[in-house]
DNA sequence: CTGAAAGCGCTTACAG
DNA sequence: CTGAAAGCGCTTACAG
């Protein structure tokens, strides 16, 4: 009677083997593999099931087949518009070919990170998903070590653990401020969170900083206001700031759409035209992007796409087909010109490189 | 050379003990509660677990502690940044406590809702939360039969299923309606998606409309385009084919800030002056209400407070402790004008009912 | 402070 | 087509 008190036992496979009155791996058989069981005997132990409401052990039986029938996904932020759509695509397609997502969520924090690692390495998935890469080497190093799938997605990287479906965050920062440049913009500035806990806004900074360069125009023009997740006040405060220490800026290329909403807010209240006076481009291409005053000028990623591509990877691993798709995707992205950069009407660049 | 035949077996306790030259449940129990082992003992351990990189199954340490060690959380959509502030209030309480959370997002689907039901419970949570109801019979008899306890949130039910962290969304839509009634309106529209696969939007129109009956107004302006959930898009519909339909309209109350936002769009377009000639109201206060021209009218809900509540209750059930809030709390919520209906500054209304 | 035994609820070979 | 045995990797009492 010790653990009778504190809680209702759980219905189990032997409940329902004793009331269909078969042994317990019928009932098991049953329910997975229903073609190997006589008519007569299915019936008697769907009907015992129904009557108990049965529900499965998941954790047993994952103990005893040794495998979990799970994937983690580990990612910075659940509030981060583009990183939901790659957890669609993920959870969509996994869940086609039965397996489950579980969700670490690690709020831009190094130290999150970690401990989310453990804990889901500690749920034996068949797969992790990485949005972004692991920021510590002891995070890395854990990883190395547990002989799982990974994928990365998100960004590029040089020496990639496993498998990637991405595309080069580096890339995007050039290419937005080329364009940028190309329309006759000449100091143009940078605003997004600086420092090392997001590392695929830095490499944006950094491609804007080379596209910069080699334009040979100046570097200087940037704000340290605000850390990841860049929010809309960071933008209203980022701008504030920076059209303070620099009036004579001309073009602005934000880390979101988020800071670039409150970039342009700012502007409108400081009696800033845009894009006349600044011109203003995002990343991401939120919802709201086409639909605001003026419209804006953001680049657009396969969000959804990367989710469904690693997923696809996952499941073709796991069951040991060769890869579906390459183990190593570079799927691009698109720049989308609308208002807020001077275009009248919204006009597509795009640009994609194949591995 | 690939995956070292089918997988490589994980590290176990077993392996940890023979490097430490201890039993199985010093292992165990180092781990669990070190201070019952000795400094020397626990170091040896430590030191082992450490230079094997062992991460204990946490699938087994659930089988037979019969303690999961995880809450589930179910919701009709992760695309909705209301429920997602609730779910990191959620995480974060719970996470404090040392339990995990496991997100079940439903796609607004029926069927979804109950598969889903049906896979968490099979991962034995120790607590249930449900962000606004299930929807169907089959799941609440699933729910009813599974002995665990359960939080409804984001409404209030006649007819609570255990406890409750919520607030009235027929009283939102009521009150939402009244307050634009009040500001002289008198041909006021309602647009969200009709039907029953959003309960909480259907109980909002039914709120709305008791506001129109009790003033004695009209009460058939209302559009059925889209479903749950409304985005941008329907709002663009939607405000299209009412403004066709309903041209003496004057005021509009949206099923959420993205309809509503997609209401300004097409306003815009036309020529419709907001507010002069048509007020607009959307729900839940969402991070760019604010920020939009104009800035628009909206209702904040308590969504991150109402996960933390609802984690506190569990951790205090399941601890036996009595509940710490009370196990019904209505927490109420603020309608924010701004000038989407004609506010220049903006004004805060408040309400909310205590049980 | 430490360990041998039993068991959590399933599934995987293997017999029949 | 069906079943008795063994075991997945832990933890929970219980001894010592």
């Amino acid at each position: 009677m010790s653990r009778k008190a504190s809680k209702a036992r759980s219905i189990t496979s032997r409940d329902v083997a004793e009331l269909a009155g078969v042994s317990l791996m019928t009932v098991s058989r049953t329910l997975r593999t229903p073609e190997l069981v006589s008519p007569a005997t299915r019936k008697r132990v769907e009907s015992a099931a129904r009557k108990l409401n049965y529900v499965p052990d998941l954790a047993a039986g994952s103990l005893s087949s040794q495998r979990s029938g799970h994937v983690a996904v580990l990612l910075p932020s659940l509030r981060h518009a583009g990183f939901l759509r790659t957890v669609d695509g993920l959870s969509d397609t996994l869940r086609d070919n039965g397996y489950h997502l579980l969700i670490g969520d690690c709020y831009y924090s190094v130290d999150q990170q970690l401990e989310l690692l453990r804990m889901l390495l500690g749920r034996r998935p068949e797969a992790i998903v990485l949005i972004s890469g692991l920021d510590s080497p002891a995070a890395q190093d854990l990883l190395a070590r547990a002989a799982v799938p990974v994928v990365e997605t998100w960004h590029w990287p040089d020496d990639p653990h496993n498998m990637v479906v991405g595309f080069s965050q580096f890339d995007v920062g050039r290419a937005m401020t080329d364009s940028l440049i190309e329309k006759g913009h000449t100091r143009i500035g940078f605003l997004g969170a600086l420092g090392p806990f997001d590392p695929n806004g830095e490499q944006r900074r950094q491609g804007h900083l080379a596209a910069l360069r080699s334009a040979g125009l100046r570097d200087d023009i940037q704000s340290s206001v605000g850390k990841a997740p860049m929010e809309i006040e960071d933008g209203v405060k980022g701008a504030s700031w920076l059209l303070e220490h620099f009036p004579e800026m001309d073009a602005l290329a934000c880390a979101s759409d988020m800071t670039a909403l409150g970039v342009l807010h700012e502007c409108r209240r400081r009696g800033c035209a845009v894009p006349e006076q600044l011109a203003i481009a995002g990343f991401g291409d939120f919802d709201f992007a086409q639909y605001l005053q003026p419209s804006l000028t953001s680049v657009r990623l396969p969000s959804y796409r990367i989710g469904q591509l690693a997923a696809q990877l996952i499941v073709a691993t796991i069951s040991g087909e060769a890869p579906s798709p390459a183990p190593h995707c570079n799927l691009g992205f698109e720049i989308i010109h609308r208002q807020s950069t001077g275009n009248h009407d919204s006009l597509l660049s795009y640009s994609s490189s194949a591995p």
